[in-house]
DNA sequence: CTGCAGGCCGGCG
DNA sequence: CGCCGGCCTGCA
């Protein structure tokens, strides 16, 4: 992989293992719209990113070293070696071997984790859309501006922005009854109760219990932030949609939720969070469990 | 119009 | 413990 300067781009040569229309499109993060067939453009890390990808030709648009090496090589992980990762999940697993070479090229993210704390309480008992569309507000309406290509974009908001909101105020998102949660949230946050980015350092178990204590944070949605916004690979986030495609993968018959949980954790190890993201983007983009 | 969406919480047996 | 109804809102 090499890159280069050309204008005000920078391009990114030989990249492996990655695509960006399947890191985007399974299910681990809800600020990047789709342009067209090979271009995303979104917010992340205080910065706003259009990204085209031809082959493996990656297009930074407006963009310098300097925030390549910051900020996006990190949060798009491009210096892991997930060929390796697909190698090992591949052997002995047959739908796992499927999985991975439909989508090749996904990624784990490493999003923000107060970020990914307060999209994932959004994303309880949502749709997709939806989720979209309050995350999007909530920046809209708390977060800073960013200008960017000719155009205005909103980071994420402080946790000390929203911790100093009413119910009211906050109630222009139209988050529902995850309003409450949201500020429970930010209030822990901002005052330091909760050390959010510290958590990475803490065994799986004791960061888990740490974000439990947190109104609106239950075990799935506890797994979302461990997994994609503090890199704890081992998690294996189980929605009702990874439990119908496991259902229908590895069992061909109904299974509470904590079973499969253990099942998956036991097989894939400290691999489990890549399993989970090859099988979810397979399954729902082959309609698994679309109807029962 | 009813039903329901990428869960969580609280009450009950 | 496990199970189940209710929850905001928007969209089919």
């Amino acid at each position: 992989m090499n890159i280069e300067q050309s204008g005000k781009n920078l391009i990114l040569h030989g990249v492996k293992d990655f695509y960006i229309s399947h890191t985007f499109d399974c299910g681990q993060c809800f600020r990047w719209d789709r342009l067209d067939s090979c271009s995303y453009i979104g917010v992340a890390m205080g910065k706003a990113l259009k990204i085209r990808q031809i082959d493996d030709k990656l297009i930074f648009f407006d963009t310098n070293f300097n925030d390549y090496y910051d900020v996006w090589e990190k949060y798009l992980d491009l210096s892991r070696d997930y060929g390796k990762i697909k190698r090992v999940l591949s052997t002995n697993d047959s739908i796992l071997a499927k999985s991975v070479r439909f989508g090749g090229g996904i990624h784990i993210l490493r999003q923000d984790a107060w970020e990914c704390m307060i999209s994932f309480i959004v994303s309880s008992s949502n749709n997709i859309p939806r989720i979209k569309k309050i995350i999007a507000s909530l920046a809209e309406n708390f977060g800073g501006k960013i200008e960017y290509m000719g155009n205005v974009y909103h980071s994420f908001p402080a946790p000390q922005a929203l911790a100093k909101l009413s119910l009211d105020e906050l109630s222009v998102i139209r988050a529902g009854f995850r309003d409450k949660y949201i500020l429970a949230a930010a209030k822990a946050v901002a005052s330091g109760r909760l050390d959010i980015y510290g958590l990475d350092s803490l065994p799986l178990d004791k960061a888990k219990a740490k974000l439990l204590e947190i109104p609106g944070i239950g075990n799935k949605v506890a797994d979302c932030i461990l997994l994609y916004g503090l890199a704890k690979y081992e998690c294996f986030p189980v929605d009702v949609w990874m439990k119908r495609i496991m259902e229908y993968y590895y069992f061909q018959s109904e299974r509470k939720i904590s079973d499969v949980v253990s099942f998956s954790r036991e097989k894939f190890g400290s691999l489990s969070g890549f399993a989970q993201q090859y099988l979810f983007f397979y399954g729902r983009e082959n309609k698994i469990g679309t109807s029962g």
